[in-house]
DNA sequence: GCCATCGTAAACCGATCGGTTTACGATGGT
DNA sequence: ACCATCGTAAACCGATCGGTTTACGATGGC
């Protein structure tokens, strides 16, 4: 082993072999599409064909994983983190607005549990299994922050919250034309026609209209 | 020709060459994925691929007529007819329980637009064109009757609706919780949080000004 | 009957697919 | 110094990729 042996762990060519792999596929299979040969895939990460196939069984669960290892950073990127202590309104909305930000970066090519959940079609392959996770996730935690405002239906508006975010990454994905910032927009009149304002859990029992 | 000359058109196998493979494109790509070989498409179609070769110029130009030669039945499935004489909200939410519909038959596996452009990756591929071009209907198509309904932003709310309908697609392909209409039902919140009501102004179903 | 046209079936091309195998260089434990 | 382990490089496998070509059957105009 090049690089697990040491006491420090050189950042930039030390990663396993697996990390490797994983990081490539994770943005390969992204950019590029899931149809991306494995030969190709191992050149970029600088890893054998014969080590892959000793890490991964095979291709497919390397699409899996690395789904799965992209979760963590891609959630760390999108949610508020627990010591951010705005309203939920204002945590709910950031999401929106991060995802605005990367679809402007104009190398945004949708969300990428989405998009590899629409190439493999089959809903039992273990990818769409963790795209379906990971969309669960995003729902989960937009429900705890509407039971935490007191909104009337959080299990509904979560959803509705949820479509909206996948919704506006299609967009992006599409190229359809800009109007900056439709998702947070979005998100807010939604939140606005259920009472979710600024101030938390004040007893609020305003209608949006 | 075994079909063209006759003055009566045999239904069922006599489809010109062009449409019969257009129409197993149409289905294959959208049920198998772009990645479904030329060979599988032809034998499918009962077209020689010489016969597709002299037809089309390459898989991509087969893949963009495809989807092009899909939009009049896709819109003609989801849109109401210009005799629907019902308010504009009405004819807006049709569209949404005629998506939610499509969602619950099971085989839906999202607009097909949207799922072409995603496997496509390059915005320029004439497939991304053309799946823009029908991004671009729908949102006309709600532009107009939210201008029919003197909505105060027709523009905005239009894409938000595009928005929506992309989102509850993405659902559907992802196979998220089921919550069967959150398509329509947030098409609606958006359209009552923008004051869109049953009745249009003097109410006159149709036009308004 | 003749012939051009349209279309299918299938062989063929080089490249690449997912996956396996062989061979060999570096490493670390003892 | 020895040797097992880990990893890479590359050959190899049958199948399939997008695309071309050859050969031949059916059709309709004249």
């Amino acid at each position: 082993m090049a690089s697990r042996a040491g006491t420090l762990v050189d950042m930039t060519t030390s990663a396993t072999p697996r990390e490797r792999l994983l990081n490539a596929a994770g943005e390969l299979f992204y950019r590029d599409g899931l149809g991306i040969g494995v030969d190709a895939l191992c050149k970029a990460a600088g890893v054998s064909k014969k080590s892959m196939y000793q890490l991964f069984r095979s291709k497919d669960e390397v699409i899996a994983e690395s789904l799965a290892s992209r979760g963590p950073a891609y959630q760390a990127a999108l949610l508020p983190g627990p010591d951010d202590e705005r309203s939920p309104r204002e945590r709910i909305l950031t999401v929106f607005e991060r995802q605005d930000q990367l679809a402007a970066e104009g190398n945004f090519l949708g969300c990428p549990f989405v998009s590899a959940a629409v190439e493999l079609k089959d809903p039992e392959h273990p990818g769409s299994v963790v795209a379906r996770h990971f969309k669960q996730h995003l729902t989960d935690f937009f429900r705890a922050e509407l039971v935490a405002a007191e909104a009337e239906d959080p299990e509904t508006l979560a959803v509705q919250l949820t479509l909206v975010f996948d919704g506006a990454s299609a967009r992006a994905v599409i190229r359809a034309q800009a109007l900056a910032g439709i998702g947070t927009v979005t998100a807010a009149a939604l939140l606005d026609a259920a009472g979710v304002r600024q101030t938390v859990g004040a007893g609020q029992a305003g209608q949006g209209s």
